[in-house]
Parts: structure tokens; C-alpha cells; sequence
DNA sequence: CCGGGTCTGCACGCTGGCGTACACCGGCAT
DNA sequence: ATGCCGGTGTACGCCAGCGTGCAGACCCGG
């Protein structure tokens, strides 16, 4: 498998898959990130997840449905690999370590898209911004975080006010510091302390079922 | 597989799995609903997702996760094949036409996850209800459904009163009737047009995946 | 050094949904 | 028949977040 696996640039706003097109790659981004977010009729939009190092975008392929309803775009620009659809399959029939990697972190995926549901139904904007950006962290490899506040409120589904008021509060608090589309945390301890409960279910969940991933 | 199989009694309210605890069976519902639900630690809930006759509960166990974060709960009492989880396991190693649909299944039940998200973020509880109903009716096979709407309310995460007023609504339209747990919907064409794309994008996907499967 | 575009801050009124509290109503059991 | 209790209806104040509009602040390029 591994010499197929290819290089590619993503670039900031690359959309690599549009919601009901078959997909022709999987990517596995080494250091970038990717949403996956769900366009509405009138426009607006909200994250379902979130992929980065941990994960590969794309599962729908060895899942058998070749599309899903969703968008993926590149939301932090950088590399990823990428594999062609018929080399994932391939491998993914062959039942072994790779199968069950791939279903695991399958699982993994859907509790995060489970717990956005819950975060979405509960908590406030400044919660789930925690969340958000401790999830984005965990998913590349520091504590900075090139993305405007714009970008961030299309992820959440929530006005772009709504963001710049609660990082203005997490700023006065000393947790992050930002300007001009440039994020830094701060103090990640106190910042998961803001967070709602949404945050450590999840990276738990990744923790457990993809022992040595994300986090290092 | 299928001599293993075993009818179960499913009661209202029954806990098939409690979060975090190792799975035993999975289970196939006949003419029974579950929901995926998660319990907040302050007592508030959100559903995840719901079964019914058209797939089934406990994909966790050959996703390779064994456990997850959520519960699942009897919502409309009923019957379901049970299967021991080590047969499941077994059945999906073969990598046969079962695994294909098991993994169809599970991807369809993603795109429910994503949808709710969506839906939890965007939509008001009128429209969220008319969905809930719509997606329970598909999963049932009747137009009446026993529920009360205080449980309703804790599968949508609202009020209990948020539910009062958008069924009085829906009922003085002459869309559905109700009265003391008893749910009957006059006119499933007109509830459709209330609620949300969110219902379309998931029955289009269920049926897409599953063709045959749960509207039959 | 200046101009324009991008990013962020702030204000205002509005509304959906929340929390709370309480009244009513129908059916079941005593 | 009566009482009780689970299910439903209604009301009220409150606030987070929305939509809108606009002002300042920073950065880059000309």
C-alpha cells in the first residue's frame, strides 16, 4: 500500500470532497486539518468533525456508500498522503491490522460526530469554542492556530460576533492570545477547564481506541 | 448465524447498554425503537441517533470499540433479535456480503449522527419534532407511535413544554393527533413539508445505502 | 507614505427557547 | 364514587444568540 501513498499539498479552502460526489482518494493529512461540515440549503453550514494527523478523510470508501453528504474542506492549510480509493478498498478487504485500524478509528469518528450533536444541543458558544480549538490543537502538533474568526464561526455554525466576543473573554482570562487570524494558546490547561465535558469524551474515546495517536 | 438468533421482549425504558460498559449483544430490532442517547453529568440528554426495525444496535462491537460513550434505551416497546457479540464478531471476519451491509448500515447511521448535529445547531424544536416523528414513523410501521412528550423532550434535549407547543401546533394544522401518550399521525405528507431537510437527507441516504431496507 | 482590503470590536433590537410554577383533565385503582 | 397521578396546557420573566450595521485597527502593496 505504502507506494502508492502520495504527497499532496492542501492548501487553505481546498474542497477535496463535495457532498454527494464519489470520492477518489482518502487523505491522510500529517499536518494540516481538514473539516467535514454539512452545507444547508440556505447557505449555512456546521462541522460534523474534524481530521487531522490522528485520521484519514474519507472513510465512506471502504464503508461502501463512496459518497456521504458532506463537504470536506481544508481548514488549516499543509500535506497530507494520498491513496486512490481502489488501493483503500483493496487493502481494507484484506481483514488484517489495517481493517481494524481503520474501523477503529471509524468509531472514534463517530463518537466525535456524536458528541458534537450533544455540544451543539447544550453549550454555549464560549464551550464549544473551547472545544473547537482544543480539538484543532490535539490535531496537529502546536499550540498555534493560523484561522480567522470567520472561518471558526462557519465551522460552529454561529455568527462570527459570537466568536470574536467569546475569545475576547477567553483572552482577558490569559487562555489564548490572538490577532488577525493567528491563534496561540496560552494556558491549554485552563482552556480545557472552560470547556464543556464534550472535549474530554471525545479525546478520551481517541485515546482509547487508537492507543499512541493523536497525541503524539 | 441465524440459529443464534434469539426473540427478546424489549420494554419500554429497557437499558440495553449504559455508557462505557462492554457490549454483550447486538441487537435487531423487529417492531421495537431504541435511542442512542447521551447523558450529560448535569442530567440533560441528547439523542444521538435511532434504530428500529431497518438496522441495528451495537455496531461499537465490530467497529473494534467493544464500548461507547452513549446509551441505549427502549423508546417504543417491542421485540428485537439478539445476537451474542462474539457471533457478530465472527460473522463480520468472514468479509462477506453481511459485512458489506453491516458496514452500509453503519455508514447510513453516520449520516443520521451528522444530521442531528446539523439539526440540533439550526433548526427549531417545531421543525426538530417533525423529523423525530417522521425518522420514528420510518422505523416503525405504523402511523401511531406511544410516547409520551416528556420522553420526546428528553430525546430532543428540550423542554417538555417545548414539545407541548410545537405538537399543539402540528395538531391544529391537522398533521397529527394526539392525546395522553398516544401519538397518530393524519398526514405524513404535510409533516414532511414542516420539517427540515434534515429528515430528507437522511432518508435519502437510508435508502441509498440500504436499498430495500428500512421504508419496506 | 498612503490606500484598500481584511480582520476584529461594538451596539441595538428581536426572538426562540429556558426555568419555573401551577392549573386542568382523564383514566385507573382502591 | 372518589382520589390520585401521569400527561398536557399556559403563563411569565429571562437571556443567549441572531441579524444588521458600522467603526476602528492592522497589514500589505503600490
Amino acid at each position: 500500500m505504502e507506494p502508492r501513498l502520495e504527497l499532496t499539498p492542501m492548501p487553505l479552502g481546498h474542497v477535496l470532497y463535495e457532498s454527494g460526489m464519489p470520492l477518489q482518494h482518502v487523505y491522510f493529512p500529517t499536518n494540516c486539518i481538514v473539516s467535514l461540515l454539512y452545507v444547508m440549503e440556505d447557505g449555512h453550514s456546521a462541522e460534523i468533525a474534524i481530521v487531522g494527523k490522528e485520521g484519514m478523510v474519507g472513510v465512506a470508501l471502504f464503508m461502501g456508500g463512496e459518497t456521504t453528504p458532506s463537504r470536506a474542506i481544508v481548514q488549516s492549510a499543509g500535506h497530507a498522503y494520498r491513496l486512490p480509493g481502489k488501493a483503500i478498498k483493496e487493502e481494507f478487504s484484506h481483514a488484517g491490522p489495517v481493517q481494524r485500524l481503520m474501523l477503529r478509528y471509524t468509531q472514534a469518528l463517530i463518537t466525535q460526530m456524536a458528541q458534537t450533536a450533544v455540544c451543539n444541543r447544550h453549550h454555549s458558544v464560549e464551550q464549544q469554542l473551547c472545544r473547537w480549538l482544543l480539538l484543532s490543537l490535539d490535531r496537529l502538533d502546536s499550540t498555534e492556530l493560523v484561522m480567522t474568526q470567520e472561518l471558526i464561526a462557519n465551522m460552529l455554525g454561529v455568527r462570527r460576533e459570537g466568536v470574536t466576543e467569546s475569545a475576547g473573554k477567553l483572552q482577558k482570562l490569559g487562555l489564548i492570545s490572538y490577532s488577525r487570524g493567528r491563534i496561540v494558546v496560552l494556558d491549554r490547561p485552563g482552556l480545557e477547564g472552560q470547556a464543556c465535558e464534550c472535549y474530554a469524551v471525545v479525546k478520551r474515546e481517541f485515546d482509547r481506541l487508537l492507543p499512541g495517536g493523536p497525541a503524539r
